[in-house]
RNA sequence: GUGGGCGUAGCUCAAAGGUAGAGCACCUGACUGUGGCUCAGGUGGCUGUGGGUUCGAUUCCCAUCGCCCACCCCA
């Protein structure tokens, strides 16, 4: 083995390529069905985008992005999260339009590269399931882009999946929360974590997320961003508890649900589900106000989210939602002896232009081994032409669940087979 | 970036200081124009790589690379 795959990339092999399609199609169907349109991106972006939005201090941009210089010299970095491509191309290409009240809805399927140290569920390429909903500030928009989550999971089979919210806040009421809760635990800080003391003057929300019992303890009484947030946030967050309860949609509060984004505003969600190790989140997303104007675009709010389809996968193996093994389908065209050779070449080529899917054995061995080839690859007909075929001017079509076997005219044996696969 | 575990056939795994074995898979045949069951036979490994100890290492030691898991954080 010479080469290998980079660390944290995986190779997605034919055998393996349909579930990610299942799971890909019925996001898809889904942001159909919700009215989001596709965007496509590039897979790198001005390595500025991602600093000024998602954050100079977050461990995004700090540690985990995959950044290099082209040839002119500009910084390029490989998208690291895909809220920020959006926005930028959302102004870039004024996918706005003329209407500056509209809500512009759109989804993504693109690959994220963190350069972080791999381990069960985290991968240095992933690939998320994105949506964004630009240009409403009503919570009606928050619980829509929670519930076609939701829906997402469970059309994908999966059970169990928690929903857990919070809010963050807004230019005016959380930096004063920051402040209070400083304060609070400013006299303990000593006694915390070394990550804690860091974060005291870097990040002081990370210190509501931090698992060693000691921070855990200090933070205990801290106050929260819920109880100290300003009129309009506290009536946006009711607001969207009352939507998803509207829905039948069951959440719990959890305040400590900060995400490592600095753009989050108000709303801050994610998805977990108990199937998974340490790496428990399959999605989460939030709002985000005033991102698109501090990217030099218009003053309009927006919710996103991102799910995680690698996760999404491992928790459908992990219920044993493995999909069912493919049916049969196809024909095998054998060939026997040597004076079949070309008439069963020509054939096949005869039935792909007829739509047809067939495959033949280019190694030229026994009827025995090529039967059993057609039966271990899963064919559904083994269509045999012999001396005894080519003379009557029809193939002798074997079905190889029952091992029926039918002569053929091969005029209409195209169509035979078509309807085969339908019956 | 830090810590721990593991690297033997395509896959899942054994063994043991004296140059490796099973099951599955694959190939051939019994069945001379026919798969799935059965039986017989067969291909396949410089035991991750490089050093060291030893008469001898795949087994012991060191290093290195790779994979896995956890921390941080995220999807």
């Amino acid at each position: 083995m010479r080469y290998h795959r980079p660390r944290g990339t995986q190779d997605i092999p034919p055998d393996e390529a349909p579930r990610w399609r299942f799971v890909e199609k019925t996001f898809r169907d889904l942001c159909r069905r919700f009215d989001y349109g596709e965007l496509r991106t590039p897979v790198f972006e001005e390595t500025e985008l991602f600093v000024r939005s998602v954050g100079e201090d977050t461990d995004i941009v700090s540690k985990e992005m995959y950044t290099f210089e082209d040839k002119g010299g500009r910084s390029l970095t490989l998208r690291a999260e895909g809220t920020a491509p959006t926005v930028r191309a959302l102004i870039e290409e004024n996918l706005q339009g003329q209407d500056r009240e509209r809500l512009v809805k759109m989804y993504y399927v693109a690959p994220i590269f963190r350069q972080d140290r791999p381990q069960a569920g985290r991968y240095r390429q992933h690939h998320q399931a994105g949506i964004e909903a630009i240009g409403s500030s009503e919570p009606a928009v928050d619980a829509e882009i929670i519930d076609l989550a939701l829906t997402f999971f469970e059309e994908l089979g999966i059970e169990g999946t928690r929903l857990l919210i919070n809010s963050v806040g807004c230019r005016d009421c959380a930096p004063q929360f920051v402040d209070t809760l400083k304060a609070s635990v400013a006299d303990a800080v000593d006694s915390m974590c070394r990550d804690c003391q860091r974060r005291y003057d870097t990040n002081p929300l990370r210190l509501l997320d931090c698992k060693q019992e000691v921070c855990r303890e200090v933070t205990e009484n801290a106050p929260m961003m819920l109880d100290l947030l300003c009129g309009e946030c506290e009536c946006h967050f009711d607001g969207l508890r009352e939507h998803l309860e509207a829905l039948a949609i069951a959440y719990e509060i959890d305040a400590r649900i900060v995400r490592g984004l600095d753009y989050y505003t108000k709303t801050a969600f994610e998805f977990r589900h108990e199937a998974l190790g340490a790496q428990d989140s399959i999605g989460g997303g939030g709002r985000y106000d005033e991102l698109i104007k501090q990217c030099g675009g218009p003053d309009l709010p927006a919710v996103g989210l991102g799910a995680g389809i690698e996760r999404i996968l491992m928790v459908r193996e992990a219920l044993g939602l493995r999909d069912e093994d493919e049916p049969r389908d196809g024909s095998f065209v054998v060939a026997i002896g040597d004076d079949a050779w070309f008439p069963a070449y020509r054939l096949l080529h005869d039935l792909r232009r007829e739509g047809v899917k067939a495959e033949i054995d280019y190694r030229r061995r026994s009827i025995r081994a090529q039967m059993r080839y057609a039966d271990s690859q899963g064919y559904l007909n083994a269509v045999l032409l012999g001396g005894d075929e080519i003379a009557k001017g029809i193939a002798t079509v074997r079905d190889m669940i029952s091992g029926e076997q039918e002569e053929v005219p091969l005029e209409g044996l195209a169509e035979y087979l078509k309807e085969r696969r339908e019956g």
